[in-house]
DNA sequence: GCGGATCAC
DNA sequence: TATGGTGATCCGC
């Protein structure tokens, strides 16, 4: 949550002592987890609490991985480091120049006549709760298992945090109570804010459930107030109706609001005038890390680089192009300036980029139960799709192994889809690619598996035929069903490789999709495909091994496969078998992936407008707003936590 | 376009 | 016993 945000440093400053103490300090920070020293940490021991933590931590998988990472940040804080020497060896002056030019245009096109307000709910879920169970008020309590989502101000006196496992924070606080997650509740309290905060600014923009971005310039006009008085009836309001308390940022831009509602946090306000002296002054002592858009990698890249705070920038200038590039260095600029984007706008009006689902469990490994998993995931992401009433053209295959490391892996697809059933029959090659590369590195041993859709397509829309005639509906549930088979598709098709496929679906008796003699799959069919596509797993099994077995031969000179050719690897995808090439089979995976994108074009459209379904355009798409943050300014486009219960 | 990494919440 | 889920962006290739 957002109160809750971010990284303390540590009390002790870092020592130029021994190496290793240097690292083991900054795993601590590391393990401190991503949200420290916001409201109600004050009181606490940051020093004793990542001790705790770090010891509980030990040995752990989690905290091996960490340890990695953490080394690899330490090379890469390195080479900046002996990069800025050298730069420090060098003329800059030219840049200089440059920099200080764009540094008096950014000032004098600034915008600073609106009032932007960042309104944050205090440990929102906590507080909902609270409101259930008013005898929690005064205990420390959390909201989520495993990891805890939020906590009361009461629990943060302990050190528990956002984000912070469960253990941890049991560990820490051992009276600790926590609650599971109730989205339903939440999203129901939000919206009851929501409705109070629209008389302010009908077009607010929900950045999560529990905070939002209003532009109130127009209402102190209509109302001759000034935004400090606006902002504290909006919050008594909503104190009042809601029972919840917010805290608010007033500025000249949204960055400068969402940092100044922590200033009081909670329950409070702060307004950080509309000129650019006050806005300077505002932005001089602030932690580059307060800044929405710096996280601990970053931070811990600038401040070896000794910017602390936004006014340490300033003196870097000259060399910040060189050491992090023209995106970053813009980024940094602003920070410096306190620049930020001025228009709010209701969160309907962004498009959505991609559609997942994940889940976390305990260690799974074999091809059958990966498998196995995999469905469940493409059925959630149908779901999800269904809600949405979307098709998606791109689908990534994301895993964690059991030592934490993630891997994605990712395929454009020649037609857009969204059922389970298909979106499995596609991941099929991406597990199995998974598969082979880690084949000799353990096997697949994973704690989470996730699919994700991108290149988003509406369903339902209407695909227009030559002469302006409506003629179906592209990608939608009903133009899946497969009604048509028009014969002329076919004819992209050499009539050999039919033959071909159709000899290999009578040999093994699993053909992957039986149409029927007038050309109609029914649901029922689908269902059996689906099965025969399970079933499809015993088959990647062998292509597991065989790869295996691949692995030793390729070392092997001139490896030529005659010696096993009666091992063939099967197709996930029609069960094809073929020589046990990875050149072969990834170019016949190819060939059968966009075999069935074509047929099902085809299938989903009639003969006048096969060339439209496959050429068609993209749907039409809102405009994206012109972003002003350049890094990471995520903030707002993808307000509603929609987390599922389940 | 793909894969890894970072970030927000 | 044992550290989340959803979504976005950027970089290097």
């Amino acid at each position: 949550m957002a109160d809750e945000a971010k990284d303390n440093h540590l009390q002790q400053p870092l020592e130029h002592t021994e190496l290793s103490e240097r690292k083991q300090s900054s795993l601590h920070h590391s393990l401190l987890g991503p949200s420290l020293q916001k409201a109600g940490q004050d009181a606490v021991d940051q020093s004793k609490v990542a001790e705790i933590i770090y010891q509980a931590s030990l040995g752990s998988k989690f905290f091996k991985h960490e340890e990695k990472r953490d080394e690899q940040l330490t090379k890469k804080v390195e080479a900046i480091l002996a990069r800025k020497q050298y730069l420090e060896s060098i003329d800059l002056s030219s840049e200089l120049r440059r920099i200080d030019e764009r540094i008096s245009h950014l000032v004098r096109e600034r915008d600073l006549s609106q009032f932007i307000v960042h309104v944050d709910c205090d440990a929102f879920y906590a507080s909902v709760e609270e409101l259930d169970r008013p005898e929690l008020k005064n205990v420390p309590m959390a909201v989520g298992k495993g990891v805890l989502t939020t906590c009361n101000y009461k629990a943060r006196e302990f050190g528990c945090r956002s984000g912070m496992a469960g253990h941890i924070a049991q560990k820490l606080c051992p009276q600790l109570i926590s609650l599971p997650l109730n989205f339903g509740k939440y999203s129901k309290k939000a919206e009851e804010i929501r409705e109070i905060m629209a008389k302010y600014d009908p077009r607010y923009e929900a950045a999560s459930v529990d905070e939002a971005y209003l532009n109130i310039t127009p209402y102190c006009k209509a109302h001759d107030l000034d935004p400090a008085t606006v902002v504290s009836r909006l919050r008594a309001e909503i104190l009042e109706k809601t029972k919840i308390s917010v805290s608010a940022g007033i500025g000249p831009n949204a960055t400068i609001a969402k940092i100044s509602s922590n200033k009081n946090k909670p329950n409070g306000q702060f307004i950080v005038p509309n000129n650019h002296e006050a806005v300077m002054d505002f932005m001089a002592d602030l932690p580059v890390r307060k800044v929405n858009g710096v996280g601990r990698v970053f931070e811990r890249e600038l401040v070896s680089v000794g910017i602390n705070t936004c006014k340490d920038i300033y003196p870097m200038r000259g060399m910040l192009h060189d050491l992090f590039g023209e995106k970053v260095t813009n980024f940094l600029i602003y920070c410096y300036l306190g620049i930020g984007r001025t228009e709010i706008r209701p969160v309907d009006e962004y498009e959505r980029k991609s559609v997942g689902t994940e889940r976390t469990f305990a260690d799974l490994w074999g091809s059958n139960r990966l498998r196995e998993r995999m469905k469940l995931t493409a059925e959630d992401l149908e779901k999800d799709l269904e809600e949405l009433n979307l098709s998606f053209r791109t689908l990534v295959l994301k895993v964690k192994l059991h030592t934490y490391g993630v891997y994605s892996r990712q395929r454009a697809l020649h037609r857009p889809i969204h059922i389970a059933q298909d979106i499995y029959q596609y991941a099929l090659p991406l597990l199995a690619s998974l598969e082979t590369e880690f084949k000799d590195k353990g096997g697949l041993k994973i704690r989470l598996m996730g699919l994700r859709g991108t290149a988003l397509i509406e369903r339902n829309k209407k695909v227009q035929g030559f002469f302006g005639k409506w003629v179906g509906e592209a990608g939608s549930r009903e133009g899946t069903k497969r009604k048509q088979l028009d014969a002329e598709g076919w004819e992209v098709w050499p009539q050999e490789e039919f033959e071909q496929m159709d000899d290999h679906q009578n040999q093994t008796s699993k053909p992957v999709a039986r149409i029927q003699e007038d050309g109609q799959e029914d649901e029922r069919a689908k269902d059996i495909t689906f099965e025969i596509l399970s079933q499809g797993i015993s088959s990647t099994e062998n292509l597991h091994d065989l790869s295996q077995q691949k692995g030793k031969k390729e070392k092997e000179p001139g490896g030529q496969l005659q010696e096993h050719e009666q091992e063939q690897w099967r197709c996930p995808i029609c069960n094809h078998s073929m020589a046990p090439d990875d050149r072969i089979f990834n170019e016949h995976i190819d060939w059968c992936l966009s075999r069935e994108a074509i047929r099902d074009v085809v299938k989903e459209s009639s003969s006048s407008n096969i060339q439209e379904a496959v050429t068609s355009p993209p749907p039409k798409r809102l405009k994206m707003m012109e972003k002003k943050k350049p890094t990471g300014a995520t903030s707002g486009l993808f307000p509603l936590f929609k987390q599922k219960q389940r």
